[in-house]
DNA sequence: CTGAGATTCATGCGTTTGCATCTACCTTAA
DNA sequence: TTAAGGTAGATGCAAACGCATGAATCTCAG
């Protein structure tokens, strides 16, 4: 077993038991978390973001992303516009409704997350976001 | 956005990303990836493993681990027995079936995370380990 | 300009998931 | 001993998922 290994593993049981806790917290509303990280992602972006951006984003299969999408656009809280650019493509966007859902679950869930962390040092802190981050960038083309 | 949730969101977008990239790996044969992490945290234990506790280790509601145990058990890949210190409890084992095919997978799996991982040095890696490891711990309570 | 191939997103369909609930068993206290 | 409450895992059911595929649009070599 090789460190890379032991590292990967070590990072998806931290991951596995964190969002058991997160998921457990009563702050959903009646959304899933998943929906809640599409409105969040989308929340990020002040520009329309297309659907296969999103998608790399969120641990979806494309068309579970695309019926998700369905889901929140009729619920009101997503809207699809046509990309001018590309006819095949669309573009999403939180309505208003969408952003303030996401705002308002967002504030407990952050306190969350501040709280789940809060056993890491700020140095450690620094050392996860960047190591993360140099690992997510790997997205290999 | 404090420290805190900077690194979740990075640890979060590191993990989908990685994800996507092993599940797009030719290496599951007729198992998901679900399934492949039962098997091995299974292939982990030598002592037959409960349900809950296994279910501590996977990301996957109570109900959806023991209809999955259901489907592995039917395939020949895993055995359910009896607990004999509580009559409620199931022990799970690997099969020899169930345990050749979790390192028949295993092998090219495990040179994925290997070579994926690799863009990270050594001291990185055991930050890594160390700090991931140290949130998994938090199991509250 | 055109046709072959790639890309973007949607849809059909069988499988799997989560929530609520159930049964069976264990634990504890009176 | 027994009744109340807790815990382990299974099951009914509607909702959501992934795979395969389809339709529309874009790209680019010839």
């Amino acid at each position: 077993m090789t460190r890379a290994n032991e590292a990967w593993e070590s990072l998806m049981r931290a991951y596995a038991v964190l969002m058991k806790q997160f998921n457990a917290e009563d702050v959903w509303g009646d959304l899933t978390m998943r929906e809640y990280d599409v409105l969040y992602t989308l929340s990020k972006c002040d520009s329309p973001l297309r659907m296969s951006e999103l998608n790399r984003h969120v641990l979806l299969s494309q068309p579970a992303l695309s019926r998700m999408v369905d889901r929140l656009v009729d619920r009101g809280l997503v809207e699809r516009c046509q990309d001018p650019g590309d006819r095949r493509g669309v573009r999403l966007s939180l309505t208003p409704a969408g952003r303030e859902i996401q705002r308002e679950i967002g504030r407990p869930h952050a306190r969350s997350v501040t709280r789940a962390l809060s056993v890491l040092t700020p140095e450690e802190l620094a050392q996860l976001a960047a190591i993360t981050g140099k690992l997510a960038q790997n997205e290999e083309k």
